[in-house]
DNA sequence: TTGTACGCGTTATCAA
DNA sequence: TTGATAACGCGTACAA
């Protein structure tokens, strides 16, 4: 690790130039200089120390990304498939325009914001922060924010959040389910708040629109504890028995319930539908091939970092709340009921 | 952001002091002057500047995870479940340990080591490398390196890595299908390098000591460009004609087979049985349930971790290659044949 | 056209 | 028991 101040030495000039020459503040310096330095700069294969170049310039050109686990539903949080897309989403925009990417995940927000503070993160990408925390954060961290997929209820101003409307994307699938001929449609989910509420909102918009009523035995709560899940799923086929399709809140709980219902030998679609929610690699590999609201997970967190270093740099963002596309994809999970069938 | 310093002048003390008590070299300091800072502290909510701090220390708790991106094959690096169950291993270790993560993702092994020097990190964890590169980087580079899946040719001493025997993985799944009856058995794969060239060796030395005779068309070459794999899993299904089984080189790409072949109303096991390597939730998810190779991504991305902040540490590693086990899962995509069957 | 000198926030050495 | 002070490597205002 050589330094600016050796490498002036040892050409016997002044770390200054050096400096500029790196720089390209090439106006004052002879064209012989420039070379020679350039040709030094090479020959010892310089980098420059980033922990003193942000200590001087008092930037870091790390973008923080936090999230909390939710150890309940996967005790490894990158193995939920969307969080893993839209990481690498993220991480691509940032290595592109030349920031770094700091993972901070914990449940703790107070730890987070800690991390975030000491490593002087020019900005902060958080994902799936519930009303009050994604709040705090904003007041005590003065730097630009963007969020994913948070919900804020009291419409609060001037704060960024990329999403989808995620209540429209599920009223339209119900709509279809409906349109289909179905009358019993369950919802399936592991609670009910943030996204998976905006979610059961729309299911529930739906039936009330086309005169279809709803009782609390429509909503299935998948317990995905390893210890519960089994007898959760147990449950559940159990009580779709009265229903003829499920609108599951995500495609790896619909991939989910498919193998349940197909070990007790309950057949999809035949006995019953099943429609997801995100449209990832499981809903296009598992057979039969899953009817979903599709979304682009990667492009989400990408979005949300093009967002975010613009507002780094200064810009104005021509919107501070993007909703992105989403799309319904008709697969084979969901049959078409005639009236006399339901 | 508050400093030492200005804690410091509003104390009436030096920085020393304030220091000293950060660290809790307190064996100097008078019991009230701790007293008076811990609570000046506590009060003013302060957090040390990290890049003041690497810079005194040289040090930085940084742990470089570079890995290479491989477009053909993912566009989206984190799409890969290994990969990203994996890092979620490696995450939840290093920030236990009180490291922070910096991923590295790009194909340019001098990048990468460019980045790895500016932050000065502590460590660096590499995966999936070719010889050459793994190499090369050693050699620039002072600090320790753990790699994961990283074969040497040239049995390179005082290299560490955390690894599978993929060789015998393979040819433990290949003699059970063997056992099963099965004679003709196809290798699926992408490519015939690193790891999946040894669980491809794994697979030839089962069939050949089973006096099984191969050839190159036992070898299906998959194309997974989105504008190339259609007409690949054709190609595929089509030479499979000929054969009662196959084993992929991975869970993902084998459900991807079976979705393909299902598409063409060609039934697994019945028709024909497929293996897996890895046992991801796909392998798990999907139906009929894929009979696979298990290994555990997350922990494999744990040792590594562990391993790598223990050499940090000083410590001399019990043994510089860490070979994980793996377990045959039977599960419900491989037929057992009769003999008059094959 | 080039160089000197100081500041960034922290740690560490040594003296008081 | 406490406090000056010099590093750490880089950027930059200002002087030469």
């Amino acid at each position: 690790m050589i330094t600016i101040k050796e490498i002036a030495r040892s050409l016997g000039m002044s770390t200054t130039t050096v400096s500029n020459v790196i720089h390209g503040k090439t106006g004052q310096v002879s064209a012989e200089t420039i070379e020679r330095v350039r040709r030094f700069l090479e020959e010892v294969d310089y980098v420059p120390n980033i922990n003193a170049r942000n200590l001087a310039r008092n930037q870091s050109r790390i973008i923080g990304v936090a999230m909390k686990t939710q150890d309940y539903k996967y005790p490894n949080l990158m193995k939920d498939p969307f969080v893993s897309e839209m990481i690498g989403g993220i991480e691509k925009v940032i290595r592109t325009e030349g920031y770094f990417m700091m993972l901070y995940i914990s449940n703790d927000i107070a730890e987070i914001m800690r991390h975030v503070s000491t490593w002087n993160a020019d900005g902060l990408l958080l994902y799936d922060m519930l009303d009050d925390d994604g709040d705090r954060v904003s007041r005590s961290y003065k730097k630009p924010i963007v969020c994913i997929d948070t919900y804020s209820e009291e419409g609060n101003e001037g704060f960024c959040n990329v999403g989808l409307d995620d209540e429209e994307g599920a009223f339209c699938m119900t709509r279809y389910l409906l349109e289909s001929g179905h009358r019993r449609i369950a919802f399936l989910a592991d609670n009910r708040i943030g996204v998976d509420l905006r979610r059961f909102r729309g299911y529930r918009r739906a039936l009330r629109e086309a005169g279809v009523e709803y009782s609390d035995r429509n909503f299935c709560l998948l317990r995905p504890e390893p210890e519960e899940k089994e007898r959760s799923l147990d449950r559940i086929c159990e009580n779709l028995r009265e229903y003829s399709a499920v609108f599951c809140v995500s495609d790896y709980y619909a991939c989910m319930l498919m193998s349940a219902l197909r070990d007790r030998d309950i057949l999809v679609p035949d006995d019953i539908s099943v429609a997801g929610f995100d449209d990832n690699d499981y809903a296009r590999i598992y057979r039969p091939a899953l009817t979903t609201v599709h979304q682009d997970a990667e492009e989400k967190g990408a979005a949300a970092a093009r967002m975010l270093i613009g507002l780094i740099r200064g810009e104005e963002p021509s919107s501070r709340q993007i909703l992105l596309p989403f799309e319904l994809k008709i697969r084979d999970s969901v049959k078409k009921l005639n009236f006399y069938n339901n």
